[in-house]
DNA sequence: GATGAATGAGTTTTCATTCAT
DNA sequence: GATGAATGAAAACTCATTCAT
């Protein structure tokens, strides 16, 4: 079996990350010891710099790795939605807002790497290509729907995706500060909310409005 | 003279507290080390453990002091805020995106600490009784409006207020990640947009509508 | 072919001797690491045990393979000498000395394992039994000129011989530590006039005096 | 007493290189660890990095303080000697064969340094301007004793400096590889044979002729 | 009270060796 | 036979804390 060695070498790589993740989550960044990576992962200790050359290394890849997942989730979700703009925008709020992506782990880690220079900075350069596709997205769909509605503001469809991404970070932040009583339909609601008073006939407290306006 | 070594000591005490918060927003608290502290404040090494008993009570103390500075701060400007419950809530606006408090060193500092408050309660402890009373502030202000305006959803002060705050929170995020690109009159407008979508009467793009509502 | 496998076996061999040599000859002993060999001879980790048994062995054996390059080397050149001892030491003295043999590679490999040999025994070993043959060579020779100028010191000759190979060291000592302002033709004149001041009649600055002397 | 801490701490700083003097004396620079080092001085760990920022830092030092202390021998010997230049020779002779000068330790030593390239660059800055100003004072008297000679031949003095130090080296290379068997009067009777064979009524094989040569 | 040299537990890193493929 | 991924003992280094001065 040729490929078995290789694949091996691959899986490892993976279960290394996910250590990773994992005590950052639990832990924390600054408690996540090379120990506590290698007895998560069940692997030894040379590993580490076998494979990433260095527990900086190691961290740095966990980082991208995660939000690298959180980016593909969300383009598989805009994969699945309908083709009218309140449709997709509503996908990505219900993905953003969802237990897949919106949990105590990914939170948890999310923050960790933000929460030092180091991390955030080398985490940035791939971050920010995938947030700026994301970005434009919901972008042009509020654009469309902003035609639609002949809204003569310019801005209305910039300040509204600017908006609508801040209020689902804020929204993060909350389940991070309290994820016992961070209610996920409550969430959801607010930021339909807010959709709806800007958009009123595209968006209810429930979500889009999928059929067509007169 | 027994007051001058007293105050003297009041100043070691917050000098120390200064120079972790200053590491801290500049290189992370993984890297907020007690020799980078002391060099920082300039004061000897068995300073912490004279005042603070150690680093961790050292760095608690540096939240704390921090998140107290941002609470003052906003109460400061409430004192100063008009009766109005819009003309408060534009005062905790524009409070919470000015100069003052939005700043680099600051959204470093509170995120840094966010990241690893998962991990120790002691500093998770500091951001929550707080937190409760600016949103208790908040949210009498919105139900006075929804009272005034005869809502009859009654969650919808109770929304305002968190998606509101999730909104600020957004807003940090924004900073923290692109200090550069930022733009705080945009984040003002982009909130009062908000603000004006949901009571329309009481806010317009540019802040609280002061007069009185017929 | 069962030839040509044991051909690269020993080829493999070799490429490992000399890789070790390079490495130590620009980096040290202790910075010739298992990955530097390997990468230097392009061969596999699982060589070095396969051919050699470990590390320390194939060390050892680049050492031994070192010193017995420099001792053939001077044996083909004393093959080629005149049959004179005058001429026989000139060919010791213009081998040690000549670019083939003296030259920083060398010089380093050589001070090297010396700097190592006091501890390890067995790189010790191999710079000993063949040390004995070049002394005698030279003892020999200069024997026989003593005898022939009919000098009545007995320690004359061993003194002599224990005289030239310590300045030839110390020439080498020199070229190790100066390899840019060593000077060949200065090195070879000090020699032969040491040579010359204590046997008038058989060496001059420029070398051996060939014809005999009556 | 004020300076007691400041003098222990100086007195750590000499005991941690002696014992990386006393440890590569006697197993040799790949094998002297910071383990070795400390057991050996009876300090802690720490240390090292405390005072000398690293092991590498410290082995250097060690290398640089071993060559301080040999060119002060030296000077201190020269200090002492007569003002006749065979005079001033022979005291550099007995100084550099004599036993506190060449022995186990320092040729262990001495050799362990020259022999990995780091080392050797390391130590050469400060070794250089001290080894010239040995050669200098070697050479100055040499000039004397060959204008006394009348000696024509230009390079004789130059020559003879560096064929003395080159000898004086050879015979530490010997007591390297023999310690055993090394026999300091012989060394010192063949450099004087050397020194008698090129400056016949300025040296006998005994030493310096003192008496003025008529 | 203040200092900063000293400690040593705990962390990251290196690297010769092993062994499944 | 050859490979190179995997191992883990041992190495270097960091750093909060202590305590003699």
């Amino acid at each position: 079996m040729a490929g078995k060695r290789e694949q091996n070498r691959e899986q490892n790589r993976l279960a290394l990350i996910e250590a990773v993740l994992d005590s950052v989550a639990e832990k924390g960044i600054s408690e996540t010891s090379v120990s506590e990576i290698i007895q998560r992962a069940g692997l030894s200790r040379g590993m580490i710099h076998l494979h990433f050359g260095g527990k900086d290394n190691l961290v740095q890849a966990a980082g991208h790795h995660s939000s690298q997942e959180y980016y593909d989730g969300l383009e598989d979700l805009l994969a699945q939605a309908g083709d009218s703009p309140q449709e997709r925008i509503e996908m990505i709020v219900r993905g953003d807002l969802g237990e897949r992506v919106l949990n105590q782990r990914n939170v948890s880690i999310w923050y960790a790497f933000r929460g030092e220079a180091r991390n955030r900075s080398a985490i940035a350069a791939f971050s920010d290509t995938r947030d700026a596709r994301l970005r434009n997205m919901v972008l042009s769909a509020f654009t469309r729907i902003a035609r639609d509605m002949n809204m003569t503001d310019a801005e209305a469809a910039r300040d509204a995706t600017h908006g609508l991404l801040a209020l689902l970070e804020g929204m993060w932040t909350d389940y991070l500060l309290h994820p016992d009583r961070f209610d996920r339909d409550e969430a959801m609601r607010i930021t339909f909310r807010f959709l709806a008073a800007m958009f009123p006939s595209y968006f209810t407290l429930k979500g889009a409005v999928v059929q067509p306006q007169t």
